[in-house]
DNA sequence: TGAGATAATGAGAATCGTTATCAATATGGC
DNA sequence: GCCATATTGATAACGATTCTCATTATCTCA
């Protein structure tokens, strides 16, 4: 499955509101973020860690790996695939960014600052992913859970269907699947 | 993650209390199904399949790739990789199986003959898996798809979490996460 | 029953996303 | 600036899965 991103149906918080439009807003409060939590531990920070979180930052959610490197290395072709990989992971342990992984084997990453939780509507149409929350479902996951001796730590929950656009004729998907 | 298999706590449907400690009962049926199903397109059938959908149904449920092609070859040592692979695609196909992608990057199958949809619970600390249903879980991810313009067409829903037996000292879980 | 058409197989190469290796380089504290 | 060491880049390795293609099996029909 092709998945492309398209935030623009979700309900945007008061966070976001305030966004720049290439999220450089974010991208600092996120570099100084990084910066305390590396100084913490005693790592060092690096030319290539700012880059690829501006880069992160800057396109906007659902961030397919590859795609990072491809952006990043238009900024700054000696960034190597593998740095970029070690940066997103280190990204994901202090907070910043989340790994999401749906059914096309490839793993995505969403700003984390300020963001509450929130579930995936996929279209299997043109892929566009759509967030939304809905604490009614989470609260009957936790009822579920306990009823069979659970306690949930984390779940995923991710809708597969067509959106409007491609159910009223093909025309919005420009893509259909393969 | 490591996922171990076991459907001990699940509530089992009659048809399911019918089938017989290895499942060669549903293995017949499975069979037989395949059978019509292949000859309707001009297929043909062949030995590697049948202990394919034999020792797939003697696994019980949830059997990764790997799992069964190391069963499969305990019985006839020269089925090959590919061919497991590809006869549980066509199981998948023709609705005798259904494929799971789990968190830890492995395809596994379960049997679907005579089945009911459900979701899944697993342990993050002994790999268990027990699955349940609820409607009103389904009835709302109808709702908030609808809500944003999408008709749902499939769904996936895990919870991870720590089962009592892994929560009330560590003794139940015999191989913590990594 | 056997020949011909073609589907299925086995072995291994190829793929894809990701991680590991390791020598070279950069960073930060002194 | 020097040193210890964290980080990097290039590339090999990895695990799961699929593809390739020559060989083998299965079906159909005479």
């Amino acid at each position: 499955m092709r998945i492309v991103i398209n935030m623009a149906t979700r309900r945007r918080t008061p966070q976001e509101e305030e966004r720049t439009s290439d999220g450089k807003v974010e991208a600092q409060a996120a570099l100084s973020r990084l910066g305390s939590w590396l100084e913490e531990r005693g790592l060092k920070h690096s030319r290539q860690r700012d880059v690829i979180v501006e880069t992160f930052y800057g396109m906007g959610g659902h961030v397919p790996v590859d795609g990072l490197v491809a952006r990043v290395r238009s900024l700054d072709a000696r960034v190597s695939v593998a740095t970029v990989y070690r940066t997103m992971k280190l990204l994901a342990e202090c907070g910043i960014a989340v790994p999401r992984r749906f059914d096309d084997g490839q793993t995505r990453y969403e700003p984390a600052t300020g963001r509450s939780h929130h579930d995936h509507l996929i279209c299997t149409g043109c892929g566009r992913i759509v967030e939304f929350e809905n604490e009614k479902i989470e609260e009957l996951q936790n009822r579920v859970a306990r009823s069979h001796g659970f306690e949930v730590e984390s779940h995923k929950l991710e809708l597969y269907g067509r959106c409007d656009r491609c159910r009223r004729g093909e025309a919005g998907s420009r893509e259909a699947r393969p």
